[in-house]
DNA sequence: TTAGGGTTAG
């Protein structure tokens, strides 16, 4: 028979393989939704849809891009085989919605389905709680897997971060017939991100062969627990180091506030191997840290160098500039958003409105408010909240009416920030009204943070009576420097000695250090003439070693940020001049 | 298998 095949056949086959094979490559390359939709309607023209290579490279393609798109591909496919599943179910397993991962394979369990391979269980795996996952390991043996050496990492990776199964994934790692370095490096994460760092390092001196990222799971699990020397001393002994080495390195000393150690590193970090990741963790770490100045110098190097910032990197330079009132920058970063277009989320948008209301420009961010389409609860907090910062309490009490109008529900912070806005405006019997709504109507319990507003506002009007009984009422919470320190400051200007020692002793115990505690309680001992106990306290000041510390501010002058002090105005003017 | 992740609340 094979000598009837025509002489032609090979060449009209290559001809053929070569137009699939540029079809294939064409699907590989394209990246955006719009193209793949194009192809797509192609394919269905020339009935090549029907092919499954095409249609497998078709859903590959969009699974990264468009995956409800790939969901109603995969929908209409008559007879998807395991590939079409698998794919989608690698998808979902990335997303938040892994549920939807665990559906598909449940239908792979019918009779008629195709049946799930080994492709499939490492996806379930990373898609299941403990308990599923569980079932799941049952499964295996059904379809002859529980020998496959990536089944059985996923199984490992599984068990180790539900925690308390860890005991289950040794038992996987012993029964395992063959492993390989993943299997090692997984159970070294495992025990270090457990704590159990010792056992994490005699797994990884007992390992037959060792590649970069067991030694960055090992420094990572030194660092989670705090163990700084340790994790430095891999690093200084790693005979590789890629990317992730260094940035786990400056990502530990960040988490754990050691930013100079963090800085160094990041400094000494081999030019072209710095990445956005990398300058993300050292803006990030400086935003922690308060170091504002240091994220925007990061972030002028980083345009420098040309790498992109992302939407992480620009809300940290965005609440740098808010703390920092550097509007001119942050107008830079808002325009780059822009010409970007990237997409403003509820993080960024806030961030945004934010920064344009610190930096004193509230009908900016007004502006901004009103052309976000979709307003999470986040973006009314930030205009509320500043809107009551800066006086306008009855404004503020305006659009919570307007919030209530909505279908968006009104949180703790938004109580917060409307109790911040009665404050400001001395607005009292506004405040006794929501204090009691949140959690009257909304189910909201009243925090720290909520009493502490609800009694400075009742101390700025004087009412200190009220403000000590809503005190004693919730002597459960832990009430904080700055609600001692409202009744203290009352107390102080109202002349109440009895109640400046009942706010002063509390304060003390909670910070000894606090300078303005001594000074109000000083100064309340003066006005009641009661000089013996003022001195005493200005001696124990003295005693403690401890100055009044001046006040400080920041302006922002042709896009350079100025900090001055109370007392050195000219300084600065000079400085600026 | 390994690094990271944001905003609003003084």
């Amino acid at each position: 028979m094979s000598s009837t095949v025509p002489c032609a056949a090979p060449a009209f086959s290559d001809q053929r393989r070569s137009r699939s094979h540029q079809w294939l490559l064409l699907l590989e390359l394209c990246c955006e939704t719009k193209e793949l939709s194009q192809l797509h309607s192609t394919l269905v023209k020339l009935s090549l849809i029907r092919n499954p290579h095409f249609s497998a490279r078709l859903s590959l393609s969009l699974s990264t891009i468009d995956l409800s798109y790939a969901r109603q591909l995969f929908d209409q496919n008559p007879d998807p085989n395991a590939f079409a599943y698998n794919i989608l179910i690698k998808a979902y397993s990335k997303t938040h919605r892994p549920i939807e991962a665990l559906t598909l394979f449940s239908h792979m369990l019918d009779e008629d389905s195709p049946k799930p391979n080994k492709m499939t269980f490492p996806f379930v795996l990373k898609s299941c709680s403990v308990e599923t996952g569980r079932q799941v390991h049952a499964a295996l043996f059904k379809y002859g897997l529980e020998t496959d050496v990536y089944v059985n990492n996923a199984l490992i990776s599984m068990y180790m971060k539900a925690g308390s199964c860890f005991r289950n994934a040794m038992k996987v790692f012993d029964r395992m017939p063959q492993r390989d370095v993943v299997t090692w490096n997984t159970v070294i994460a495992g025990l270090a991100s457990l704590g159990l760092v010792k056992e994490a390092r005699d797994m990884f001196d007992a390992m037959p062969e060792r590649n970069v990222a067991s030694w960055n799971c090992l420094i990572d699990g030194y660092f989670k627990q705090g163990l700084i020397e340790l994790a430095r001393e891999l690093f200084d002994r790693a005979p590789v180091k890629d990317v992730i080495t260094w940035n786990t390195m400056v990502n530990g000393y960040a988490s754990l506030d050691r930013m100079e150690e963090g800085r160094d590193l990041f400094d000494r970090m081999p030019m072209g191997l710095k990445d956005l990741t990398s300058f993300n963790l050292v803006i990030d770490g400086y935003s922690r840290n308060e170091g504002f100045e240091k994220v925007l110098e990061i972030f002028h190097e980083m345009r420098g160098l040309e790498i992109c910032p992302d939407r992480f990197t620009l809300v940290s330079v965005l609440s740098a500039c808010s703390n920092l009132s550097a509007l001119e920058q942050g107008k830079w970063v808002h325009l780059y958003v822009k010409r970007l277009n990237i997409k403003l989320d509820a993080v960024l948008t806030t961030a945004l409105i934010d920064m344009y209301a610190k930096c004193g420009n509230m009908e900016r961010a007004l502006d901004v408010f009103v052309h976000t389409e979709k307003k999470d609860i986040s973006v009314w907090n930030s205009v509320i909240s500043n809107l009551g910062l800066h006086g306008y309490g009855k404004e503020a009490l305006e659009f919570f009416f307007q919030l209530l109008e909505t279908d968006v529900c009104p949180d703790e912070i938004t109580f917060l920030s409307i109790l911040t806005a009665c404050r400001h405006s001395g607005l009292v019997e506004e405040g006794r009204m929501y204090f009691d709504l949140m959690s009257r109507k909304y189910d909201i319990t009243p925090k720290a943070k909520h009493y502490g507003c609800m009694v400075d506002i009742l101390c700025r009007a004087g009412l200190l009576d009220e403000a000590k009984a809503l005190i004693e009422a919730h002597s459960g919470e832990e009430f904080s420097v700055a609600t001692w320190g409202a009744l203290l400051d009352a107390a102080s200007r109202l002349g109440n000695v009895e109640m400046g020692e009942y706010a002063a002793k509390p304060l003390l115990e909670l910070d000894p250090k606090d300078t303005r505690c001594y000074v109000a309680l000083s100064n309340l001992y003066s006005r009641g003439k009661e000089w013996d106990e003022s001195a005493e306290v200005r001696k124990q000041m003295r005693r403690r070693g401890m100055e009044k510390l001046p006040g400080c501010s920041s302006i922002e002058v042709n896009g350079v940020v100025h900090e001055f002090q109370v007392g050195s105005a000219f300084n600065t003017l000079d400085e600026i001049v």
